[in-house]
DNA sequence: AAGTTACTTTAGAAAGC
DNA sequence: GCTTTAAAAAGTAACTT
């Protein structure tokens, strides 16, 4: 009996650790991150929804914690891509889209999938292109994407070729390097998607 | 006008048998010319037929599964090969083995481009698995029959998890209704 | 810039860690 | 859960030429 009890409070104590443990890493990832205090609270609620329905069985508690960040900031509009969650995660990229997948089926998030549009303004913030830059770059977005050029294809590559194809629209010109390095993604990639989009805008 | 369905091919058969008899893989990886064995990597040693092209896994327990054929005929073909070699080795296999198909992969195409970011939502976000920043393809999980469905912008798709031949068929018959019924088909 | 190779996803069996 | 096998789809990445 004595045991029993003693057991109990191992496994709270261990419980309430491992809670405090996640809780903190949320904030810790999130604030490298830069995201929001708001989208901090809607990923604690994420990780606290899995916890009561035993979905950390099996998994690190890192990954969950991670994946529901990364929901989180899916939840709110101001998606981050798994590159950049798994840059300030200790979990591989791969296991944080996988522990994503199953959290967010397993709770019914029933999430939308990424809006290109939604990478817009911070790409281009952290690239000093103007306002009009980003209107552009939204605009070609809504029209290559009416045009069915988006099934398939990943939301921050096809983000990154519109601001890169709003740039030089503007006179505002960024290197495809320079939209590649803060996108994440290849040359290859923008000068793909930038083919494709300018066609679609009946340019070139 | 053409059927979708008409464009389905196989493109893989995974089958599971058994011979048996109890082997030793050790020996039967010096007997059996180009058979891969590595214990310490995955406890079955690998042997692969020609002509069907297929890949065979054979375990200690005498128990082996056929994948990479092209036909249900091609799984036939390739075990009996094998079971002929392995006879050839002076080890007893059962008259004729009973092979059960697991699952098959089909390829097929709707001809039309499909809009995924409208089929995701259109046929429900709980049943489909659709990350295009992880990978191309919507994932389609059907209840009737039994099967998972990778749909693609271009309107080609991969039908798995079926057991039967039919089962592409039906699965095609069946997303290509419902599709249409979102009036999300060409 | 083009070409090649390789990795992402789905399903399923096998034996063992 | 992982390991291995094979195959398709299309996108992306990392190499070499």
């Amino acid at each position: 009996r004595l045991r029993k009890w003693q057991e109990r409070i191992r496994t709270k104590d261990a419980g309430e650790r491992n809670l405090q443990f996640a809780l903190s890493e949320i904030d810790r990832m999130a604030s490298a991150l830069g995201v929001p205090r708001s989208v901090r609270e809607v990923a604690s609620v994420i990780y606290r929804r899995a916890l009561n329905e035993d979905l950390i069985r099996g998994r690190s508690i890192e990954g969950v914690s991670t994946a529901a960040l990364y929901a989180a900031c899916r939840q709110e509009g101001i998606p981050r891509s798994l590159d950049e969650v798994a840059d300030v995660s200790r979990v591989p990229q791969k296991e944080i889209g996988r522990t994503y997948r199953y959290i967010s089926q397993e709770l019914g998030l029933e999430l939308k999938p990424v809006d290109p549009k939604q990478f817009v303004p911070r790409f281009a913030s952290a690239l000093q292109l103007s306002e009009e830059v980003q209107s552009k770059a939204t605009e070609i977005i809504d029209v290559s994407a009416e045009q069915g050029l988006l099934s398939g294809k990943s939301p921050t590559g096809f983000a990154a070729a519109a601001i890169y194809a709003a740039s030089l629209l503007c006179n505002e010109k960024k290197t495809q390097r320079e939209v590649a390095d803060v996108a994440q993604v290849t040359e290859v990639t923008i000068r793909n998607r930038y083919q494709e989009q300018i066609e679609a805008m009946g340019f070139r | 006008m053409t059927n979708p369905a008409d464009s389905i091919e196989i493109q893989n058969v995974v089958a599971s048998t058994g011979i048996g008899q109890e082997l030793d893989l050790e020996a039967l990886a010096e007997d059996l010319p180009g058979a891969d064995f590595n214990p310490d990597n995955f406890p079955g040693l690998v042997y692969r037929t020609q002509e069907p092209k297929a890949a065979a896994l054979i375990f200690r327990s005498g128990k082996i599964v056929c994948t990479g054929a092209k036909s249900i005929d091609d799984v036939h073909e390739a075990l009996g090969i094998i079971f002929e070699k392995l006879r050839g080795l002076q080890i007893p296999v059962e008259d004729d083995p009973e092979i059960t198909v697991q699952n098959i992969v089909s390829s097929a195409d709707l001809g039309h481009n499909l809009n995924l970011n409208a089929l995701a939502i259109g046929l429900g976000l709980e049943d489909v698995e659709y990350e295009p920043e992880q990978f191309p393809g919507l994932v389609y999980r059907m209840d009737e029959p039994e099967v998972v469905i990778l749909l693609f912008g271009s309107g080609k798709i991969v039908i798995t998890g079926g057991k039967r031949t039919d089962d592409a068929e039906e699965a095609v018959k069946e997303i290509v209704e419902r599709i249409e019924g979102l009036g999300l088909l060409g």
